[in-house]
DNA sequence: TAGTATGATGTAAGCGCTTTCATTTATAGC
DNA sequence: GCTATAAATGAAAGCGCTTACATCATACTA
C-alpha cells in the first residue's frame, strides 16, 4: 500500500501538502492540487485510517450498542444508522449488551476503547446514574428508546406513554369496555410507559381498570402465550386485549385461536412496535408503529452535528407513535 | 486517559516491559508483572487500540458486508459473527451491500480502507472474478453464502441443491404428484441451486416437471403473491408448492387463502430459510431450515484461526441443511 | 523601492503504541 | 570466584499520518 511519503515523492511536494489536499482543509494552490491528486490516482493511494485517527484523535468510527443483533427490531435501527453514518463517511462499530447489566457496561467499556468518537445506545440494563456519569466523561452519548430528563438532549425517544393510550383508545372506540392488558417487564421504562398510557385512555373513558385482568410478560411470545394462558383461566370476560409489544400479541393470538376464539370476532387484540411479524400473522395485526428505523437515522444525525460539526441538520428527540390498523380489532359485536 | 508512558512511570520501568505486560508475549518477572499491573489499574489504564493498531500493523477488526441490516436473515447472521468475535476480543465493522454490484464494491472498498484484518462477505451482485482477484490480494475474505471452486476455502455454505431437494421429496413422500415450483432470481446461485434440488427430487420419483408450474420471483413477499397470482391463473391442478424462500411463501399463502384454498387441506405448501416469520404465519410453515447464525460464526472462527492464529478450531464449509415440519404441508386428501 | 500583508509550501514534532537490538542482571557450572 | 549462558529489561526507531510553526514567494501599499 502506498503511503503519503511516496505520493509526495511523486508529486514532488511534502508531506503537509499532500495532507492539506486530502482533508482539503487548507489552501493549496489548483496546480499543485493536481498535481498531488494525479499522484495518488497514480499510486492507487488510500489513506490509512488508523494512521489518521491517531495522528488527528479522531477515529469516525461511532460505537452502537444494541440489546441483540438478531431479532426485527434492532435491525431496522442498524439500517437506519449505518445508512446515514455511512453516507457521511463514518463508520460504525457494533456491539451486542443483551439486556443485562454487566454486558451492557462491557460492550460500553469496548466500543471506548475502540476509540469512537461518539456512542449511539440502546440500552435497557444499565442504570441512569451511570448514563448520567458516562455523558458527564468526554464521551460524547445519544440514547434511543430511553428519556433521562436531565440528559434530555442525548435522548432519541418514543413517547410510549401516547402510543399506549392510542392502543387503548381505538379498542374503547371500537365500543370495548372490558379489556385486559398484556404489560412487558416493568423495570423497562417502555413497558412502563405503555402501561400508564393504558390506564389514562381507560380514566378518559370513565372506566376503571380490573388489576385481574393485568399479566406481565416479558416481551417474549412464549411469555404472550404464557400470560394469554392465566388470563383465560381467570374466567373472567375480556373482550379485547391490549398487548405492549408484537410478539407477546402473537403469543396470545396463538392460544386464543387454540382456545377456539376467534380473532377479532370474539376478541379483539392490538400490539405495539409494527414490527415485519404484524403483517405476517393471521389475521393481520392491528398495532401501534415503532419508528425505530427513523429514529435510528435520527440519533445518526444527532452525532454528526454534534461530533462531526454537520451545522445544517436539524434534529428532532421526541417520536410520536401512530395507529396501524388492520385486521385483529374489530367493533365489538352487536350482540 | 493514561498513557503506557504514565503507567510506565508510576511501575518504575521501561515502555517496552509495560507493552510486554500487556501483550504478554515475552518473559516479564513475576515481581515486574505485579508492580505494572499495579500501576495500571491505579492509573485506570486503558490501552489505544488506535496506536496499537497502527505499531503492530493489525487493526483486531473484522469487515462485514451484509446485503441489508434489517430484514429476517442477516440479523442472525451478524449475531453469530459478533458474538465469537467479541469473545475473542476483535470487532466488527459493517456495511451493507444492498444487493447491487456499484453499492458492494463500495463497501468492500469502505471496509479495506478501513484497515480490517480480514473481510466476511455476504455479497451477491459482485462476480466470481472480482472476488478471486480480491481473495489474491492481501486482504483475507471469506464469503457466506456462495461457492466458488476457486476458492473453496474461503467459503462457508449451503446445501441449497440439497435443501431444494428435500423440501420436495417431503411433498413427494406425502403424496403429492402436481406440483408447482416457485423460484427466486435465477441470477442467484442460491435460487438456482434450491430449483436444481426440486427437478432431481421430481425426476427421482419418476415424475416430469411441468415448466407451466414454474414460477420466478424475486425472494420478496409481494413476489410470492403476485407468482401465486399467475399460477392459479393458468387453472392447472397442483395440490402442493414448493417455494424458494420463506417470504415468497408468505406472500403466496395469502393469496391462496384469499383465493378460498385451505392450506394444507387444498395446498400443501412448503418454503426455505426457516425464518423467524415462519413460526409465527398461519397455519405455521414447514420449510427447511438454513443455520444462517451458525454459518455466521464459522466465518468468524475461520478468520480467527487463519488471521488471528488460534490454531484449535475447527472449521466446516458446508452445512446440511435440515427439513422443519409444520403445520403447512400435509398428506394429500385420501379422496 | 522598501515594507507589509497574504497565500503557498515545507519542516519537524508528535499521536501511543510495538518491536528489534543492545544491555544489564541472575543462574549455573566448574 | 569467574566465565558461559539465559532471562529480564531498557533504548530507540519506527507505524503513517496531522498540524503548529517557520519559511518563502508574490502582490500590494505608500
Amino acid at each position: 500500500m502506498a503511503t503519503i511519503y511516496q505520493v509526495s515523492e511523486l508529486a514532488g511536494v511534502s508531506l503537509a501538502t499532500v495532507s492539506r489536499v486530502m482533508n482539503n482543509n487548507a489552501r493549496v494552490s489548483e496546480n499543485t492540487r493536481n498535481k498531488v491528486l494525479a499522484a495518488m490516482e497514480q499510486l492507487g493511494y488510500r489513506p490509512n485510517s488508523i494512521a489518521q485517527s491517531l495522528a488527528s484523535n479522531r477515529s469516525n468510527s461511532v460505537g452502537i450498542l444494541v440489546s441483540e443483533l438478531h431479532g426485527p427490531f434492532y435491525g431496522e435501527m442498524l439500517s437506519g444508522i449505518e445508512n446515514e453514518c455511512r453516507a457521511a463517511g463514518k463508520h460504525v462499530i457494533i456491539a451486542a449488551g443483551h439486556s443485562e447489566e454487566a454486558s451492557e457496561k462491557d460492550g460500553i467499556e469496548f466500543l471506548i476503547s475502540r476509540s469512537c468518537d461518539a456512542l449511539i445506545l440502546h440500552v435497557e440494563a444499565v442504570s441512569d446514574e451511570y448514563l448520567i456519569k458516562l455523558a458527564n466523561g468526554n464521551m460524547p452519548i445519544v440514547l434511543i428508546n430511553r428519556f433521562i430528563p436531565q440528559l434530555a438532549d442525548n435522548c432519541i425517544s418514543l413517547d410510549n406513554e401516547l402510543g399506549g393510550y392510542l392502543a387503548t383508545k381505538q379498542l374503547l372506540q371500537q365500543g370495548h369496555t372490558q379489556l385486559a392488558y398484556m404489560a412487558g417487564p416493568m423495570w423497562k421504562s417502555d413497558a412502563k410507559d405503555r402501561y400508564h398510557g393504558h390506564l389514562r385512555a381507560m380514566a378518559e373513558h370513565g372506566l376503571s381498570f380490573n388489576p385481574a385482568l393485568l399479566a406481565e410478560g416479558d416481551f417474549q411470545d412464549s411469555s404472550g402465550s404464557a400470560c394469554m394462558q392465566q388470563l383465560l383461566a381467570k374466567g373472567l370476560p375480556f373482550s379485547a386485549l391490549v398487548c405492549a409489544n408484537d410478539e407477546m400479541a402473537a403469543g396470545a393470538m396463538e392460544v386464543a385461536r387454540a382456545h377456539g376464539l376467534n380473532v377479532p370476532q370474539d376478541l379483539s387484540i392490538v400490539g405495539f412496535d409494527n414490527l415485519i411479524l404484524a403483517r405476517y400473522i393471521y389475521p393481520k395485526l392491528t398495532t401501534i408503529d415503532y419508528p425505530i428505523g427513523e429514529m435510528g437515522r435520527m440519533a445518526a444525525r444527532w452525532v454528526l452535528k454534534n461530533i462531526y460539526q454537520q451545522q445544517a441538520l436539524q434534529l428532532k428527540n421526541i417520536f410520536q407513535p401512530v395507529l396501524v390498523c388492520r385486521d385483529s380489532a374489530s367493533a365489538i359485536a352487536a350482540g
